[in-house]
DNA sequence: ACCCAGGTGGCCC
DNA sequence: GGGCCACATGGG
C-alpha cells in the first residue's frame, strides 16, 4: 500500500466533507493554537464564542489584557501559553504585517514558516497547519496521528517530524487541497478506528495492515456504542 | 479513576 | 539526537 491507495481507501471509507472550517485566516491561526493537544471540538466552541463576541480579530486580541484574553479560551486547556501564543501573534502581526495576516502568508512558506517558527508557542505542526488550511501552501502536517498510521500501516515507521514530513512530500503530488484532506481523513481514521488501543475490525485497510489484529472480540461490533467502562463487579 | 486530546519548550544526558 | 516533564481543561 502506498500514500495514494491509502488516501483513496480512507476517502472512499469516511466520505468526509469539511476538516477546517474556519472563514478567515486569523481563524485559522487562532483554531491552529487553541487545538494543539486539545479535541477541536472545545477550540470550535471558543472560536464560536469569541466570534460571536466580534472579538475574533486580530486587533481587538492585541488590544486585550492577556488575563482576559486567557479567561475566554480556559476551556482549551494550556490556556496561560496559549494566551501568551495568540497575543504574541497578534502583535507580531501589528508590528510586522499591518495587522494583516495575509500580509504575512504572502511572503510565500519558506518566509512565513520560519516568522512562526519564532513566536512562542508556535511550533513545526502548529506552523504547517496554518500555511496549509491559511495560506493553501502544500505543506503536510506530520503530527503523532500521521506516524501512528503511516507506522502501523508499515508505511513509514520514523514519528521524526522532518523526516515524517519529508516521506509524504517525497511519496504524494503537493497539492494543498490533497494534502488537507488526506491529513483531515488520517486524523479521522486515528480518533475513530486507528486509535491507541486500535479497533481493527473495523478498519478499512486492515487487509493492507501488517499490524491488524484480526482477533479482537466482535463486543462492540453492532453499532450500538454502549460505553461499558468495564466496571463489571470486581470480585469474580 | 483512569486515558486521551489535531503540541511546545525546557532541561537532562 | 532522544527521553522526560510541565502546561490544564473537557469528554468518554
Amino acid at each position: 500500500m502506498d500514500l495514494d491507495q491509502l488516501y483513496e481507501r480512507l476517502d472512499r471509507h469516511y466520505r468526509l466533507t469539511e476538516w477546517w472550517p474556519a472563514e478567515s485566516a486569523w481563524e485559522v491561526m487562532v483554531g491552529a493554537v487553541l487545538v494543539q493537544q486539545t479535541a477541536w471540538e472545545n477550540a470550535a466552541r471558543v472560536l464560536d464564542d469569541l466570534k460571536a463576541r466580534g472579538i475574533l480579530t486580530v486587533a481587538a486580541v492585541d488590544r486585550m489584557p492577556v488575563e482576559e484574553f486567557e479567561g475566554l479560551i480556559r476551556s482549551t486547556g494550556f490556556y496561560r501559553r496559549k494566551a501568551r501564543t495568540i497575543k504574541a501573534l497578534a502583535l507580531h502581526l501589528r508590528q510586522r504585517h499591518h495587522s494583516d495576516p495575509c500580509d504575512m502568508l504572502c511572503q510565500g512558506p519558506d518566509a512565513t514558516r520560519t516568522e512562526l517558527l519564532s513566536l512562542p508557542g508556535i511550533g513545526k505542526e502548529t506552523a504547517d497547519a496554518i500555511l496549509l488550511f491559511a495560506g493553501g501552501y502544500p505543506r503536510f502536517i506530520a503530527a503523532a496521528y500521521v506516524a501512528r498510521v503511516l507506522g502501523r500501516t508499515g508505511m513509514f515507521l520514523d514519528s521524526d517530524y522532518d523526516r515524517l514530513q519529508g516521506y509524504i512530500h517525497a511519496n504524494m503530488v503537493p497539492n494543498a487541497a490533497r494534502y488537507a484532506h488526506f491529513y483531515a481523513l488520517i486524523v479521522h481514521h486515528a480518533r475513530t478506528v486507528c486509535r491507541s488501543h486500535p479497533r481493527c475490525h473495523r478498519c478499512p485497510v486492515r487487509t493492507s495492515c501488517p499490524s491488524a489484529d484480526e482477533e479482537e472480540e466482535e463486543v462492540a461490533d453492532q453499532e450500538g456504542e454502549h460505553q461499558g467502562h468495564g466496571d463489571r463487579d470486581q470480585e469474580r
